[in-house]
DNA sequence: CGGTAGGTTGACTAGGATCAACTTTGGTGG
DNA sequence: CCACCAAAGTTGATCCTAGTCAACCTACCG
């Protein structure tokens, strides 16, 4: 039966809600969130819970993924790798994020758990046939397709115009975004400098030269290894090169 | 009616083709090829051909882009821009290609004609009705949208991890593998050194030396300032960091 | 207490940017 | 057809940012 599809009433829907899913801290902000109770019915049928140790991987580079998953807790990353050695993060997924294609290609980059992650995972061959019959589901994953399309963009232009001080001045103020609204707040800094690096483009030393500095100049302050305070906020945008 | 939404019998549909889209060069190449004629009608309907002079903008960075286009002639870039001026161009866009997204949000990024260009625009404001309608539609924006994603993924690998010399290679292999496929032949370059530096996040200075150099040690010809010869590939693949 | 992972700091180096001069290419009009 | 000019490209000298290598510090853990 597929009556529900017709008549997506999301709100007066609540009562059918899969238990799991009612009882999901990050439904409304996923792609859970904009579908009708027909599609998360579907998606619920599949889907399963996983827990990702700190370092396990849920897609490896050249792989073709088996999973695509929704994240609940925890922190994951998207690196790519070339055969030296060399890494570059591509991207952070947060709780509520979407992980992983629909094509049956290679996957172009690993996605690995930065910290112990909670995430309900789908089989990605069952997702074309799911898309179909729930267009919804494509539309929510379109749009954040583009929103990830445009983080992407801007992270380029990052790589490859930013100096090694806007860039980190730059990740601060995304942090900073992404947490407390509270000005004058210590941020959470979820990454090792390592981390940053690699996010970054830099080496370790220079993210920590840099963090140094901007601490000497009173722009930031850095209480402890995993979070940092904005002491001069106007100051922090023009180091990052944002002032929009 | 949209009675041929339930029988996308694409062949069986050729006869009710638009005159416009039957004479399209690139139609089954881009996302029109993927889709029903009641969804291709439909686009045909609110379509128009536009021409973009060289340096014309279709979409401008931080503007609410009205206009979204399919690619027919021609050559186009997207590109970011720090406030101070410095540019990073984020990719081109080649016949066929979909330049545009469906969100009203200020686009992160400009898309200029780098040649005369010849486009098929549509209102992007009845997209997302296009969509909802035609759930095709949506599919093959999202397959086209994993695809980008890939691409720039690669891309930020290079920017990120890359020297001048490995990237300038990558660059010539990229061309290499969407022209001609005989080796030894020339390959036509579609860049100005300046446009190459853009892509690259590199200065003119420095592509023009590694391109020199690459000359000099006889990996490549350079018979003119607009095609490249591979005299060895195999060096080539080595100089840009991919082997696989 | 020692060991280890993560972080900082310093000295030195190198790759690519910058600045400047010069050359080549291609188009235009006399 | 050639002279001229602007745009594009090359080359050289120098500078500077970030990488490299190495030592040391700090917090945390068994």
């Amino acid at each position: 039966m597929f009556m529900d599809r017709n008549q997506p009433d999301l709100g007066a829907a609540e009562w059918s809600l899969p238990a799991r899913c009612a009882a999901c801290g990050v439904r409304m902000a996923s792609l859970c969130g904009g579908i009708s109770a027909g599609a998360l019915e579907a998606l619920n049928r599949i889907g399963r819970k996983r827990v990702l140790r700190r370092g396990e991987a849920l897609i490896w580079q050249g792989d073709i993924a088996e999973q695509v998953g929704i994240l609940h807790h925890g922190l994951v990353k998207l690196s790519a790798s070339l055969e030296d050695g060399r890494e570059q993060m591509l991207g952070l997924a947060f709780p509520a994020d979407f992980v992983g294609a629909i094509g049956d290609r290679p996957s172009s980059h690993c996605v690995t758990a930065l910290t112990e992650t909670e995430l309900c995972v789908f089989p990605r061959s069952a997702l074309p046939g799911l898309v179909e019959a729930y267009p919804e589901i494509g539309q929510a994953l379109l749009t954040r397709a583009y929103d990830e399309l445009d983080q992407l963009r801007k992270w380029m232009l990052l790589l490859g115009r930013k100096s090694a001080e806007e860039r980190v001045a730059s990740l601060l103020l995304q942090f900073a975004a992404r947490g407390t609204c509270s000005p004058g707040a210590p941020v959470a800094l979820p990454l090792t400098r390592q981390q940053m690096a690699e996010l970054l483009g830099l080496t370790i030393e220079t993210v920590s030269r840099k963090l140094t500095a901007m601490k000497r100049d009173g722009v930031i302050a850095l209480p402890d290894l995993r979070s940092f305070v904005i002491l001069d906020a106007p100051a922090l945008a023009v180091l990052a090169a944002e002032t929009p």
